[in-house]
DNA sequence: CTGAAAGCGCTAACAC
DNA sequence: GTGTTAGCGCTTTCAG
């Protein structure tokens, strides 16, 4: 296959149009509207183009001059990478790009590393809205995004007033399952919580943080929890919390650890994710507890290496919730009634869930 | 968190200058050169604009003053969210984004279906080049990237003169593999590969076929397994090849089912990737075939899920490859030599590669 | 079907 | 430190 030379780019849709000795209009239309110009005369345009080396109008300049960038922005509170990493996160990419691609328009990763305060990429980007996903209430980019005249829409987390959301009934969602702990006779449990806030706080968490969690799901999830075990009996302010600012398998397994080290009369291990989740069971296998016979499991997601696992979890349509972000974003919209999409969940029983052992067995064994 | 009223865009850079009494260019230094300005007036300058709503420089506008996108744009072959799907897809992205993050520049998805032939969505991006991640010598979207006035990286394939590239040394890699097995004593093997043209073919694989291959990889690690088995003494005009165009493990388990169901003797099953060789030991448990004693399987790329497999194949970094490829476009370069990295490869011996059953054994048993 | 005029919103020399 | 001058390359009414 032949490489087009690639000169200094000197061609312009002025140039082209001076050497054919045509208006500007005409080769515009001859790119745009080929119908406002005989295929004759079109058909010496685009030759000549070729011939030039003229690549067609810029992107840029279109941009400018029509206002629409063809892309939108997507707002991340980690690194790229990392979404690249969760099953759910990448489950929720590939429902957006899908949803770009079925509209023809570009899907823009703006650089955001969290630790950055650098908000520029977020001015930078050329795009005509953002999706946002999962992002601290107090994130500087987030700020950014919202102070650009483009609409936006949020995934999962913060509500803020006035912008679109879309995502599950977090409350709801994780009460069904606290309560499906609660029949099967569950007193004595420990919760496994992605990170609450951007300073990082891996180990227990006080009841304050808990409910000053600057991510909004983790800390409704927490809340939500709470209530439930309350109305059951348990004293939440005796409840181990424990918090991991990554989101990997392995710091599921050390946060369970560190939990069943220094509280191993618990019988159930709620995890705020099936990442976390899938940690503990590893821990637990590593200290020859059965699961569910000595330790019971939940995980929150259900992505798939959780169902392959069995864990007892709240799946959530990950996909769809990419999906629907996107559909949102590039529906026409009147732009005063925010909108807000919610997605079902459904607690999923798995082989990971079982009544508590009896204190019989816990001295005697089963 | 209060949200700034949307009001019909109207503050531009001119009318902030306008209402400030000050030149435009003031503003612009406001922003972009704060030094060249009293942090006095500057403070004013940012004061008015946030009264008046002004979202700061538009970056369109930007982009087209300065010249510069500062996005990198990213044509894959297939639909974007099958990036999503294959986990060496997954670590070429995350590589990608990676070496984008650092340079502080967004990374644009480009929709390029693999059915439509659609290529405007290459044109109308914004960005100050592209990668190229694994796409046929003859897809339009391709051209389409080349003729536009941008760098250009492709990863794996195609080869095109004059373009930056890089990749594996496919050739040497496969033939590492084969000579294993050659050496294990196999003559009787089976070949699973990827689509080889943009044109479906889901079945055998003429001799004409695999050397008119439009997917480089593909072509190559054929030639290299069909020299190295000639070699051997094995005449290749006998060996069955079956091809699919979808990549995925039920696809890969079809394929296996194809060929065995056809030339049960086969004592070895080369798949050139891991996913579909994934799916050819799912075959194999459906067949009662032990692995590797009645059956050989080996894969290609060295996925985590492979390794967990414990599956004979080609290692290849995943991450390092886009992320290399990400550099690359980013350097600064005299755009007269391209450059081409080829990255390492290591052949990892599994549990699934063993020596084939003897005649005996096969007719009558271990 | 074609052309002239009028910017889209911004930045970068280079004077003042 | 600040303003003036010139566009970046394109699309789009609106006449002809």
């Amino acid at each position: 296959m032949g490489r087009p030379i690639r000169t200094r780019r000197q061609a312009t849709l002025a140039s082209l149009a001076a050497e054919l000795g045509v208006s500007r209009t005409t080769v515009s239309n001859a790119y745009n509207r080929p119908d406002q110009l005989s295929p004759e005369l079109r058909r010496r345009v685009l030759e000549t183009a070729r011939r030039l080396g003229y690549p067609g109008p810029d992107p840029v300049a279109r941009s400018l001059r029509t206002r629409k960038a063809g892309a939108v922005g997507l707002l991340l509170t980690e690194n790229l990478s990392y979404a690249f990493r969760d099953p759910a996160a990448v489950g929720v990419l590939e429902g957006l790009a899908l949803a770009c691609e079925d509209a023809g328009v570009g899907l823009h990763l703006v650089p955001a590393s969290p630790g950055r305060e650098e908000v520029a990429a977020v001015h930078r980007a050329g795009v005509d809205g953002f999706v946002v996903y999962s992002v601290p209430d107090d994130d500087p980019h987030l700020a950014a995004v919202l102070s650009r005249p483009v609409p936006t829409v949020i995934i999962d987390q913060p509500r803020i007033e006035g912008v679109d959301r879309v995502g599950p009934d977090d409350a709801s969602a994780i009460t069904g399952l606290a309560n499906h702990l609660v029949e099967l006779g569950h007193r004595q449990i420990g919760v496994l919580c992605m990170r609450l806030a951007r300073d990082r706080n891996d180990g227990f968490v006080s009841r304050e943080r808990q409910c000053d969690a600057h991510f909004h799901v983790q800390r409704t999830r927490l809340a939500a929890l709470a209530e439930t075990f309350q109305a059951a009996g348990v004293d939440w302010s005796t409840v181990p919390v424990v918090e991991r600012f990554e989101h990997t398998v392995d710091d599921g397994a050390s946060a369970a650890r560190q939990l069943l080290d220094t509280h191993p009369q618990v019988t159930a291990l709620i995890c705020t994710s099936d990442i976390l989740a899938l940690g503990a069971l590893a821990e637990a296998g590593r200290r020859d507890l059965r699961v569910p016979a000595d330790l019971t499991v939940t995980g929150f997601d259900g992505i798939a290496e959780a169902t392959r696992a069995g864990l007892t979890t709240v799946h959530q349509p990950v996909l769809e919730k990419g999906r629907s972000a996107g559909q949102l974003l590039l529906a026409a919209h009147d732009h005063v009634n925010p909108r807000v999409i919610t997605l079902p969940t459904e607690l999923r029983l798995g082989t990971t869930s079982a009544p508590p052992r009896t204190a019989e067995e816990f001295w005697f064994g089963p």
